[in-house]
DNA sequence: CAAATATACCTATTTTTCTTATGCATATAA
DNA sequence: TTATATGCATAAGAAAAATAGGTATATTTG
């Protein structure tokens, strides 16, 4: 990624996304995912990342269970109930967006 | 617009692309413009517009005539030649970025 | 005609979000 | 053995936008 600040803003939706589809994801994956997806373009920084996951958790829509791989720590971060919901609202939003950022990029054509 | 905090980074990109399409534009024209496209969803404030404005023109990517509509004063901004490349820029990221998102919220089906 | 709304510009302060720079610790590869 | 990968974390700073204010003219509406 060059100097693309276009990710502003879609992180928890990236992220929640993620743990939509794969029932149950640690940090450290999450951010191997991200770049796997992106064919390397996008890179998510740890210092993003995590407090996201702690302001996600702290409302609610994440769930957390520590678990040992080796010596190693993991923490698994799943989807409550109200983050199942929230995937929902974050989804419709991205579309939303998308559509209105495909009628700017080619206008005169109607994607509504 | 809900709380879509989506359109953050993507301000400059919009801002020229509309300066592309339509030759010139005065800073409340863009405003109306940005709202009508997105159906009212998406509505920029002044607050973010008239600095974002000034700062392209410092970039050297707008230059800026004024001009008096009866008593009230308009400044119209159009791109230079080096705002025209950036367009080309700002449009290939947009649409790298909406490719990675597509793949985001459709796994399996290989946008690439 | 008065008052509200629309047009048209602007900036200062604060908030949100991310980057950068660290730090700690274990495991593996060179 | 030394660098890289895995795995967590936070603090300081930067960048972008929201919020909230300001000035002034034009038009619509009651």
């Amino acid at each position: 990624m060059k100097s693309n600040q276009l990710y502003k803003g879609s992180l928890a939706t990236i992220v929640l996304k993620l743990l939509e589809d794969h029932g149950r994801m640690y940090g450290y994956q999450i951010t191997r995912e991200v770049k796997k997806i992106s064919g390397g373009e996008f890179k998510i920084t740890e210092g993003a990342l995590y407090p996201m996951l702690h302001k996600l958790e702290a409302e609610g829509l994440l769930t957390v269970e520590m678990e040992m791989s080796g010596n190693r720590m993991r923490k698994y971060y799943s989807l409550t109930r109200n983050g199942k919901k929230e995937v929902v609202n974050k989804l419709s939003e991205m579309q939303e967006f998308i559509k209105n950022m495909q009628n700017l990029l080619n206008p005169g054509i109607e994607t509504a």
